[in-house]
DNA sequence: GCCAAACGATACAGATCGGTATACTTCTTC
DNA sequence: GAAGAAGTATACCGATCTGTATCGTTTGGC
């Protein structure tokens, strides 16, 4: 393994098991081990735990939200179906076997105080995300961007919360079947009434 | 204090430090402090931490649940209005200095496995919260009881997680809206159209 | 009022925690 | 090929973890 590869190992590993077991349930010890790697090696990289855990997070939250945008990108092409279809990237991850819960939730839940640096850090990570939904409910020309994005947001989350209960996709599925309806009666500017379903009765 | 007191004193104590720091942060040596109480006493009415975490979550779980009926009982008698005055108990419970998130999601959060008791505790409270929401729904004369009861759970769950978050209320009025139009729209029995609102234009 | 149970206080056990120190080896780079 | 950085391995540190043992004191029920 070269060298440089070390770290975004140690950081794949740590947040395989900061998924698997919570951070506080996560030992450095258990790292290590899992990574085959020396105590030394690791705070050679990250000077603290914490350090380890702000690193894991920030590198999950660029692949998440990169991965989102993929998908969404490659999936739909109008933009209000964009907005429905980062339901169906969230059900993928949901229907991964080692899903278990949001890890930007959980660390916010292990990290209660709001000037804990993880804490701030799951708080990033959703503002950024309400961020793409915002991006996504302008360019679909809503009336109200900010507002759409927060409902899906907040429908997202929920999806999210039930899904770490049963551990099942089906909840993502009905957030979005809500989102649907829920657009469907939106306020839209003249010029967003292109080729999409833009109507829609109340017969499903 | 007398005897039977002090195990109510030990749950009501570990409840706001679990609620505070979380469940693996919150040491016996800290509860047993801020109880009062020589460690030995706390071994004797808990066999184990994880017994005490489950005495706590049981009895959070009681009273949550009996605060509720009991809030939407005094504040709405029309089963339709009683389920969007769930959302107004929730809203109580996170304009609490002391919301930091649900306590049965972080439980579960940090403790992953789902065949751990406390991970099983947390989805029994989930179970009965929504055999409550299908209650009021069935007694709405909603079509589909089961369903509603999932919906209105989802955006509790969502609005509870991005309280967490933000930790401002104002997520808990947005999903009760968003509640309120997804209602809006739903087939009910005919006798359940009695002196609410029931019919609502697309005008809010 | 007696007795047993429960309490408080403290010390301790054994494990694990995050993090450091030391000494030796391997790799990269000039 | 020499030098220095970065790796491994291991021992160790002090603190903290859950849980137990000991012992004297308090208390409630008969």
């Amino acid at each position: 393994m070269r060298r440089s590869e070390i770290r975004d190992h140690l950081l794949e590993t740590a947040l395989r098991l900061f998924n698997q077991h919570g951070y506080h349930a996560t030992g450095i010890d258990l790292i290590i081990a899992e990574a085959g790697v020396a105590k030394t090696t690791l705070y050679r990289h990250f000077e603290t735990k914490e350090d380890l855990i702000l690193a894991a997070l920030e590198r999950r939250d660029e692949e998440d939200r990169n991965a989102m945008r993929a998908f969404v990108e490659q999936h739909a092409s109008d933009p209000a179906k964009r907005l429905l279809t980062t339901f169906d990237f969230l059900e993928a991850s949901v229907r991964d076997k080692q899903f278990r819960g949001c890890m930007f939730v959980s660390a916010a839940g292990e990290h209660k105080d709001t000037v804990n640096p993880v804490f701030r850090a799951a708080v990033m990570h959703k503002r950024l995300t309400i961020a793409y939904f915002e991006e996504l409910a302008h360019a679909a020309r809503f009336a109200e961007p900010k507002r759409i994005a927060n409902e899906i947001n907040l429908l997202h989350e929920g999806a999210m919360a039930v899904a770490q209960m049963t551990r099942i996709a089906e909840p993502v599925q009905q957030a979005k079947r809500m989102a649907g309806h829920l657009l469907a009666a939106e306020e839209r500017s003249p010029s967003a009434r292109g080729g999409d379903a833009g109507q829609r009765t109340q017969a499903s």
